[in-house]
RNA sequence: GGGCGUAUAGCUCAGCUGGUAGAGCAAGUGACUUUUAAUCACUGGGUCGCAGGUUCGAAUCCUGCUACGCUCACCA
């Protein structure tokens, strides 16, 4: 089945993944003369090194290659898949801080991941667990892929062809590296990394003497400056990073890579690499950092801007989808802020999408971000702002009296039949709990105002408990009435700052309508014992 | 020093392949005469960073410049 049937089609094409997806096409024919790949499928790679665990940087690449493999895979017809690729092999060069055992760790640096014992204790090495880390990671978020480790591929033998061809180039490689590097290290660099036979650790030092016949290095052991020889295959010796990338890009087929920009000058020498070996090397994007509020960049260690887990808990996946959707090329703004409008602009273009039938859909944010399928959702008239505000002031993690209001202000809507929207309910009331809640600050009651609530707290318990919200508003207006307010305006602010612990809040009939009469009448009563509120 | 990005209303930003400047928020005015706002209506003349060029026509393409920011030049 054909999804577009004219060259004109394709053409008008406009947003990103199919702009980068006919990148990939174009280098096989184009789009009429397409031709597979002699390997029969197109191969899109990410790589992740050894730091750490997974982090929003991790989902954007993930997730933008992914838009790219779906854009392409509407296009024309090959097999096509990801290949996540994890560094596993490479040293640990320091220690990391959210990991126990630290100790046993520090005694273990400098070796592969793969050969340090996992400080979880839960898998056969710390690499094994970072690994199993990422898999999760990226399988809670369903995305679909192939993974390797690197540990795994040198081992095998799988990489010694291309590492054999990169050690018979190896004074051309110099003459690419050498330029780029600082005098000091220009003196130590070599392409190849022994793996330390006695102590496994990655060594970075001069390589005394090549040797291709063997398919060894010669090295002086940094412990005994005794002359050792070392085989380069099989995983007894490592490539430097740089050389890695671009031997991997050979060894593998990768066809299309991204990357951030801090790598921009690693991702060409990789390229000059593949040029002088006369490789052809993958179609590359390079995308913008994520900058915190202050516009600077997002690090995990520094702990700024916003985290994965932060995003879903205030919001839905969705809109964390689109936040990676727009623009890869421009340095975004990641922090809570921005987070509303993302909710509000994927509900937008949703409608837009289930509204417009022509194939400029398939440009519509939704399309990439659900894989060409988006959902329906029910049609709702408020903004996320708005649901993030009402909950604050409704003061309430009770998801059943914000539904209340919500079905007051729109009734074509409920809990049980909008899923969607109660997601978004539970996210506002996360929200709720952990930014405004510990900001509250609740009234005491004071000498001359007690009198007042001991009087709502009569009309109220007098009141019939069926009575609705207008009554009972009509009877608060009484209250502020006799307790001689020259301004009801006063007396409502009085309330709230009481029993909600701010200075404006909804109706207060048909709050206490839906929060109920005597759960209000309890939160008075704890107010006049001056209970602290915010417990 | 190399690379990249951004410069559009007070703020945050949209403006796709060039054709009479937009949104959200903030602000203002009015309405609901019983507070409140998750209310409603109305209100946006901003040299589209600067200077050239292409064009009948440019925020939109090209060149140069300026400012700000990010990134690399250890390691990965």
């Amino acid at each position: 089945m054909k999804n577009i049937n004219s060259i004109e089609e394709y053409d008008n094409l406009r947003s990103w993944p199919f702009i980068e997806a006919k990148k990939i096409i174009d280098s096989f024919g184009g789009f009429e003369e397409f031709k597979k790949p002699k390997k029969d499928f197109v191969i899109f790679e990410t790589g992740y090194g050894p730091s750490g665990l997974p982090h929003i940087g991790t989902f954007g690449e993930v997730i933008r290659t992914s838009m790219i493999k779906n854009a392409f895979d509407f296009l024309v017809q090959c097999p096509s898949k990801i290949i996540i690729f994890s560094d596993d092999m490479d040293g640990l060069r320091k220690v990391p801080d959210n990991v126990p055992n630290k100790s046993m760790l520090e005694k273990h640096l400098g070796k592969s991941l793969t050969s340090i014992p996992d400080p979880f204790e839960k898998f056969k090495s710390f690499g094994e667990h970072n690994n199993s880390m990422l898999k999760k990671f990226l399988d809670d978020f369903g995305f679909s892929y192939e993974f390797l480790s690197s540990t795994d591929l040198y081992k095998s033998g799988f990489f010694n062809d291309m590492i054999k061809t990169i050690l018979k180039n190896q004074s051309n490689i110099l003459s690419i590296v050498l330029p780029t590097l600082r005098e000091e290290r220009k003196k130590t660099y070599s392409p190849f990394l022994p793996v330390c036979p006695n102590t496994g650790k990655v060594l970075q030092v001069k390589i005394e003497e090549y040797n291709l016949k063997n398919n060894t290095v010669i090295y002086k052991d940094p412990n005994n400056t005794k002359l050792q020889e070392i085989s380069v295959l099989d995983g007894n010796c490592k490539l430097q990073w740089k050389v890695d990338w671009a031997m991997r890009w050979m060894a593998l087929e990768v066809d299309y890579e991204m990357c951030g920009k801090d790598l921009t000058d690693s991702v060409d020498l990789g390229k000059k690499i593949c040029n002088s070996l006369g490789k052809s090397f993958p179609i590359n994007l390079i995308y913008e950092m994520f900058l915190d509020e202050n516009g600077e960049k997002i690090s995990k260690s520094r702990g700024n801007g916003i985290g994965i887990e932060e995003w879903l808990r205030y919001s839905s996946p969705e809109s964390l989808s689109l936040f990676m959707f727009q623009k890869p090329k421009s340095a975004k703004k990641l922090h809570f802020d921005v987070i509303p409008k993302n909710v509000d602009d994927y509900k937008k273009f949703l409608e837009q999408y289930n509204k417009n039938n022509s194939l400029s859909k398939c440009d519509n944010p939704v399309w990439h971000i659900h894989s060409g399928n988006p959902p329906k959702i029910k049609d709702y008239s408020f903004n996320f702002n708005t649901l993030l505000n009402l909950v604050s002031i409704c003061n309430s993690t009770d998801s059943d009296v914000i539904w209340d209001f919500i079905k007051e202000y729109d009734k074509n809507i409920n809990q049980k039949n909008d899923p969607y929207i109660n997601e978004l309910v539970k996210y506002a009331i996360n929200y709720y709990k952990d930014i405004s809640l510990p900001k509250k600050k609740y009234k005491l009651i004071d000498e001359n105002s007690m009198e007042i609530f001991y009087d709502l707290k009569n009309t109220l318990i007098n009141l019939n408990k069926s009575s609705k919200s207008e009554e009972i508003q009509s009877q608060l207006y009484e209250i502020g009435k006799r307790n001689k307010f020259e301004n009801l305006r006063d007396f409502f602010k009085l309330i709230y700052q009481v029993l909600l612990g701010q200075d404006e809040g909804p109706r207060l009939g048909s709050f206490i309508s839906f929060y109920g009469i005597g759960k209000t009448i309890s939160l008075i009563d704890r107010a006049i014992k001056n209970e602290d509120l915010s417990k």
